[in-house]
DNA sequence: AATGAATGAGCGTTCATTCAT
DNA sequence: TATGAATGAACGCTCATTCAT
């Protein structure tokens, strides 16, 4: 035994971890300090390595990014899973409001996804891993809201959970952490779980 | 006579043009590169002048950002004051939707704002100018909501002007420019409109 | 009457004024800052002028310096001519050893000398303006001391007075403002007195 | 097995050597031109290397001199180790003025000690640096004074010791390399040593 | 006598990347 | 796997100077 945790195959499962840890290491600092101030040299400080070693795992910059990008959004799917488990649809649904708006407020999401927004304007892959990540986050919700109100029709439900879920975000730079109306999270949860179980249940969605 | 005796800078008509220019051609390669891409050279290269001088008329890189936030949030804040010129409330409360979203899907907004909801986590300056300019918006809006509804208090109009903004501004990221969902547009008003409406006339709003 | 001071000819006296103002003002600046934080733009702003205006009086940056240590070392010498208007030789030399010691201890002298001596050595102006100084200042402690001993030759009074003020400048690295030995002055004037007075009386100085 | 396993800058002996070729070549360049004109460029150029590998040396202007600090006045320091290894009391005493006061005409020192002086008035590592060294050299001339005179209290000898280093280190700018009295340096060593000697023997130091 | 405008050079610093070891 | 060394480009900024007004 060599290490802390059991490796099967000794220097390949190290490198796993290590590239694990620099992952997390660089989304804390991305958060911290914002791309513009995000940097090889930082990420190496910061995970305790030399520039040319944390070069060694991530070869350029950009797949680093996209190695981050696909491991920080990867993460925010799981939660979903779990939600989809138990409870009648409309339960889930509130759920979801709930667990996404209370999100919101946490450092790591005010922070991290306007950083996302910001970079999917200019850097194609991150375009496409935003993308990506929003879609499945919407098809969750749709087919969620299919069951809530089984009168819609499949785009119905994916409108739906596009208005939904867009209007959700927007709520980052609001209420999100050390924004002015943090405070105010819990009644916009109490109006926005109304306004949109409304708009499922009785809106006129365009066909 | 022409009036003071001390000039000062800006005091010459052909100065002052060329400040305005900079912060013109500022905000289109803002726009079009991304803050991280966003340099006092290249700024200077694209508006034609030497690096030296675009520093004579911007002494530092966040005296240029915070002289352009200013310029360009300013400006959309006069459409809302053209908007309340005329109609009813409701009419007017409905002009603000379309003129918003339809903003959206210009390059402009689509990709001027994610910048500075990214900024405004790393920045004061920036921080500061953009929470003044939404609180300037919201004002705004929750007049007319209050008008639309005048029996709402003032507070409760305040926070679903804090909620239509925002979910307003989600949109952003999904339905702008070059989005995925661009020509959802329309029906993304229409479901916001008799959204926000409903909320505004029968919704349950905390007091 | 158009200013404070009564102007023989308006303009051109005003003019003069103000250099002085600006030399001065140039004079604390490097006081301040050492001669490497030491430019025209600085002085300018000291000054309250522009930069172009200051550049009218100085037309470059060596005028100036040149200006300033004129300026400033010129009223240095103005001490001993009064010094040498009354008491006997021996008291001369004495005040001149008290006026000179207690002299180090002001910031001007602690600070503005080390720059002069620093820049004496990469700058011809510089060097000849201090030397002449130096040269005067000798001649008139050399005065004093053939005085105080008439045994003594020219030459031997004039290597006197040359190892007597060098040995007091060196203290000013030492007992200067703010420097760890400030408190030692006193002390120090009763070692040089003695030390000094014991050399011209006594001392056997090279022929 | 050549020691740790975790090798740190620095660790090559190549490297090794280019820093203190830098360290070399940056105090000639301080010395020819003064620090108003030395920068990490020239640095670099007179090194013979590229900007960016000096300033993987020496990260910061600061830190090289700071190095530059600590390698020149260390070497200074080694000298009166040398001359305390053997002769009378009175012996290395003499031998101390001969050394430092000829020392005085060459370039180095000429050049170099104002300039410190010049910079220790603004540049607080610098201010500490030079003190430490002064401080180490007054101790050894107090210890020795002590013993020439061993009537003296330690801290007479410590006043001493203050007045006579000082003293020397005045005449840098008089008799120093290419200063109108160099040739007199002979005279000087003449003249500071029956003087600082009446002072240890006879002279009235406070207590 | 004074300001506004503009230039070109230089500065210290950060950075992504490459390569030898 | 990992470090040390090196490069070249770019960045924000300060500056002395020139010139038109």
């Amino acid at each position: 035994m060599t290490g802390k945790k059991q490796a099967k195959q000794g220097s390949y499962q190290k490198g796993k971890d290590k590239r694990q840890d620099v992952l997390e290491v660089a989304a804390e600092l991305l958060i911290e300090s914002g791309y513009h101030n995000f940097s090889m040299r930082k990420v190496a400080d910061a995970a305790g390595i030399r520039l040319g070693n944390l070069q060694y795992y991530f070869p350029s910059k950009a797949k680093l990014v996209k190695a981050m990008l696909d491991h920080a959004l990867s993460s925010y799917l799981d939660a979903f899973v779990e939600i989809r488990r138990q409870g009648t649809p409309e339960e889930q649904f509130l759920a979801v409001i709930d667990k996404v708006v209370n999100d919101l407020s946490k450092k790591r999401t005010t922070v991290f996804f306007p950083e996302v927004w910001s970079l999917s304007n200019h850097e194609k892959g991150v375009t496409q891993a935003m993308d990506e990540m929003y879609e499945n986050y919407r098809k969750v919700l749709a087919d969620i809201i299919g069951e809530v109100n089984p009168a819609l029709s499949a785009l119905q439900a994916r409108r739906l959970a596009l208005f939904i879920s867009a209007s959700i975000e927007g709520h980052t730079i609001f209420i999100g952490y050390r924004k002015p109306w943090t405070k105010e999270t819990a009644n916009i949860i109490h109006i926005a779980k109304q306004s949109f179980l409304w708009l499922i249940m009785q809106g006129d969605i365009p066909e």
